[in-house]
DNA sequence: CTAAATAGTCAATTAGATTGACAATAATTA
DNA sequence: TAATTATTGTCAATCTAATTGACTATTTAG
């Protein structure tokens, strides 16, 4: 037995928890190479959020499942470092509208080239066909272990 | 498209940190409800290196990918909630063996217990073989991804 | 026998979240 | 319309779980 191949019922757990740290380990280290070195994971599913017309802290918040406070802070390093950026709401005077720089556009485009070069490394192994079914296993997973009371939702797991 | 189906090339890591949240999400629910509701994710996979035969602290820290004080925290957490006791090292004077108690043992076998019956209800639903190759497809998307220069562990995805 | 490595602890610091309180603005309703 | 209520975002304090650094006791290597 190896650490790779744990005995019974805890394999399938251990395998979905190595599989996903070990793309965003990979993602990271790849992003940190082409000088995206102050981006954590939780940042791309920020930046996925208001990619398409901007959203609200509010909106990043419960898009994270974090306190507004949290999301705020995130939201200010991350307009620090250049990759968002804060403006008036057009319709609501309390709000601010959070929006991708062109830093955070490139680094959006790099993680699609990497996500797409690790997933094709695996495609190439397994075949097409076989990738899809994983794909397929996976949203029937996900589908069957949640439920209304318990919504699904990425959150740090430790 | 819905948040359970993500465009594109983020979607085989989405569906992983899903999964894999999902599932943790659900064991620590079923834990609480009969009483270890103040155990977290990293100390289950503590007690799946304690349980043969023991480990000390280093071990434990090395097995967990943290610093040495920080898995010293846990263990005097740990002890303090009576799921595992430190003894002196039968070998080595400077050294402590970390084991399980009753509670500790009564712990992993409840969650060998909730692991089993979440597995099963993916299985009923997608039959034992596509379940046999599902763990397949994962063993080698852990293995392809992962190299000498970015060893496997599980660690913090955020 | 001495020097270097290792196990564990104590202390201070850090990162990233939380809760609570608040002002400004918007929405509801009397 | 005026008054009440809800929402957005920020400030401040606190909490948790990790980190780095310094140290003692013990073991291993030269």
């Amino acid at each position: 037995m190896t650490t790779n191949q744990p005995s019974g019922s805890y394999e399938l757990t251990v395998l979905l928890g190595l599989s996903f740290s070990a793309i965003t380990d990979d993602l990271h280290r790849q992003l940190a190479k082409k000088g995206f070195d102050d981006v954590r994971p939780v940042h791309g599913f920020l930046f996925q959020r208001i990619a398409v017309k901007g959203a609200t802290g509010n909106e990043i918040a419960e898009h994270l499942g974090v306190t507004k406070q949290a999301a705020s802070q995130m939201i200010e390093y991350l307009e620090q470092h250049d990759y968002i950026e804060r403006k008036p709401h057009p319709l609501d005077g309390r709000g601010k509208l959070v929006t991708l720089t062109e830093r955070g556009w490139s680094c959006i485009r790099n993680t699609e080239e990497i996500f797409i070069s690790i997933e094709q490394r695996y495609a190439a192994i397994v075949g097409e066909e076989r990738m899809n079914m994983l794909k397929a296993d996976l949203r029937r997973l996900v589908h069957t272990i949640s439920d209304d009371s318990n919504p699904l939702r990425l959150r740090p797991v430790w």
